[in-house]
Parts: structure tokens; C-alpha cells; sequence
DNA sequence: TGCAGTTTTAACCAAATGGTTAAACTAATT
DNA sequence: AATTAGTTTAACCATTTGGTTAAAACTGCA
């Protein structure tokens, strides 16, 4: 069996973890180097700033949620079914990787440009939006749906989908939840979620 | 008039600005004492330590939305209402102070312990989420609206109005809004939000 | 074995950072 | 004028941090 872990992965995880963390401004190389059972100068070796190890993880991360919906959004399902899929899959990829809604959320609102470029130079891996809009206005003129606006649902979705990841630490208190309880509570949202929003808009 | 502002008082205001902007790990000493217009020495002259500072501003930008939300759930008015209300608030508080939220969300998912602590030595200012799942469950009983459970609709509510601040970049970019778009889009949620969650669980 | 290229390390450095100190300034009080 | 308490400053310090350098250890291969 193929067990080599290359220097330059465990890097990459130890960067990730404390990134994750402690994000940009936080996190340090000297720990960075530590997790990774590594000398300090092996990680200028490897990667040679901390600029750019971070660049790598930070689009690792952003980027982690966009082939899923672009599958989803391929087929020419009903409008109901594109929601229920879309929410579900969304929380299940941020659940699986739960440090990853608040790590983005700060270093996007850090530095806005950063997100901005990348978004432009990957047009390739856009999330495809057009095509949930275009299903929206489908369900619109077939009077399926209320007219809310195709932004503030999609927002509303993002929203319902993305917070709960962010808050959970208030969440987990008020609502006196340990991480199972948690953990259940993000299941249940998986379904729930969508029959909130299909029943906010179906007339 | 009196227009005095004490040493005191711009520190407090530099180190606003300065942690809302950079975090706890990114703002600088030397930067608040700049934009204070003072040495640095004064700043520690005034506030031992950052730590000291950050617990200062961490605490009034995390119950700025407590004491409205107070008054609105003191009243007994009909569930539907309260959201009305509530959301309005919250948008309104958020909307107002639009950089709390963003950093509330990193220094929570960076330091719990500090909330947890926060929250249980301000018994006084916690916000009464017991009102508000009395309110519904009176909903429940005359069936007004659907059993999704408080926990639940409650992080609804609290997603949708929260998480636009903390998604600003991203969402201003995709959906091409400038300052004045994204500002618009606020105003309209601070009724629609309502609507929304209304809809969705209403009988 | 010897050589060339790569990988890894220990030691080092300049800059930045949070924090301290001791002296100077200011404005009431005696 | 002298005292005193509070305020402000310049100079300084120890530590941390991101980053560099030069040499050592390891690798495959002629």
C-alpha cells in the first residue's frame, strides 16, 4: 500500500489546521512548522512566504463547495427538488469541514480584493447562478412560486444554509447543545431547511 | 457646548475602528494609538493591556442587540408581530453598526470560552429566548403555525438576519451591487425577511 | 566511489510588536 | 512659589515573528 505522505502534504495539512484556526493574521509558521514535524526554514523551502501558503489554503477552502452545485445544477430538475439538493448538499459539505464557514467569512470580510480576483480569474469553477435563476423564473411564470426576487431567496438560502456553521459556538451555548446534539441538529437541518423555504415561497 | 472628548473616549473610539477592522490578532497597538492621536505608552497608560482593550470593545459590540430585543419581548403581542419586530430590529441594529458582525463571528468561533463567560456573568442582559418559545408555543397549541420547533426557528431567524452582514463581499460582488444597491437590499429585508419566515410557517 | 541534485537542519537576522520606565508637562491646591 | 496628583511623552527593552543563509544529510546514478 501506497502510504508516502510527501513533505510538501504535510504542510499543507499543518497549514490548513492552523489557518483554519487561527487564520491569517493568527496563525504562526513556527506552529505551522511544528504540526507539521517540520523545521521552520522547510516551510520557506517548500512555500516561500506565509502569503502564499495562505493563498493556497484560502482558495483549498473557498473553492471546496463549488463542484458539488455545479453537478446539481446541471440536470433540469423541478425547482423544489434544485432547493432540496442544493441545501443539503451544502450543509453536508460545510458540516464535513465545519471550520471552513467562519475561517472564509472572517478573511473574506479581512480582505474583500483578494476574494474579488479570485473570483474573476476562476470563471471556469464559477458557481453556475444563472441556471438557478433561470429555474426561478420558470417557477415564477408558472405560478408556482411568490415573487420574492431571485437575490433575496438565493440569499436567504446561503443564509439558512451557511450561519448556523458560524454561530455555532452562541448556538451551542444558548440552546444548551453539546456536539452531538449539534451534530444532530445540522442533520435535521438538512431536509428542514429546504421545507422551510419551499414552504416561504410555494403559493 | 460641550464639546469635550476625553483621552479616554478617543481611545475607545480608535480601538473600535481599529478591531472591527483587523480583529484582535491583526489590530496594532501602535495603529490604535495613531488613530487616537496619541503615544503608545498613554495607550497602556490608560488600558494595562490589549487584552484588556479588546475585552472592552469585544463586550459593547456583543450586547449592542440585546436591549431592544428586551423591550420588543416584553410586550405580549401576537406571535407574527414579534417576528415582524424582531427582525426589523435586528437588521436595523446590525445594519447601523454593519462591521459587528463580521467580528463578532471570527472572536466567537476564536475564543468561546470568552461568550460563555460573558453570558453567564451578564445573567441581567441575556437576551429572553424564553418569551420568545412561550410565544410560539402558544402558536403551536392554537394552530397558527406549523411544528418546526423553537430551537430550529430560531436560527432561522437569527441566519437570515445576521448572515448578510458577514457574506457583504461576496454577496455584493456576485449580485453586482455597489454600496448603495447592498444598502437597498437591507431595507427591503428588513420587511421581507419577515414575510419570509411568515410564509414558511404559517398554517 | 564520487558526483549532482534535492531535502533538511541549525544558526542567524532585521523588523515589528506588546509593554515598561523615567522624566516632563499641566492644572488645580496650599 | 511649592506641592501634588493626574496626564503625556520619548526612549527603551525583551520577545516574537517572518524570513534568510550556508552547510550538512540524503538521494539516485554514473
Amino acid at each position: 500500500m501506497e502510504k508516502e505522505i510527501t513533505t510538501e502534504e504535510k504542510i499543507i495539512q499543518a497549514a490548513k489546521s492552523a489557518f483554519l484556526e487561527h487564520g491569517m493574521a493568527g496563525a504562526r509558521m513556527q506552529d505551522i512548522a511544528d504540526r507539521a514535524g517540520i523545521n521552520k526554514a522547510l516551510l520557506h523551502y517548500y512555500f516561500r512566504s506565509k502569503e502564499k501558503l495562505f493563498e493556497i489554503i484560502f482558495k483549498e477552502a473557498f473553492f471546496k463547495l463549488v463542484p458539488q452545485l455545479n453537478e446539481i445544477l446541471s440536470h433540469d430538475d423541478d425547482f423544489f427538488i434544485i432547493i432540496r439538493k442544493v441545501v443539503a448538499v451544502y450543509i453536508e459539505t460545510i458540516g464535513k469541514n465545519s471550520y471552513i464557514a467562519p475561517f472564509l467569512a472572517h478573511e473574506i470580510n479581512r480582505n474583500p480584493e483578494r476574494v474579488i480576483n479570485m473570483l474573476e480569474e476562476n470563471v471556469g469553477r464559477k458557481i453556475p447562478f444563472e441556471k438557478l435563476v433561470l429555474a426561478y423564473q420558470t417557477s415564477i411564470t408558472s405560478k408556482q412560486i411568490r415573487p420574492i426576487g431571485p437575490d433575496m431567496l438565493l440569499v436567504n438560502i446561503i443564509s439558512l444554509c451557511i450561519f448556523p456553521f458560524i454561530g455555532r459556538p452562541i448556538i451551542k451555548h444558548v440552546l444548551s447543545m453539546d456536539e452531538d446534539a449539534f451534530s444532530d441538529f445540522i442533520d435535521r437541518r438538512k431536509v428542514e431547511v429546504a421545507e422551510f423555504i419551499i414552504n416561504a415561497i410555494k403559493l
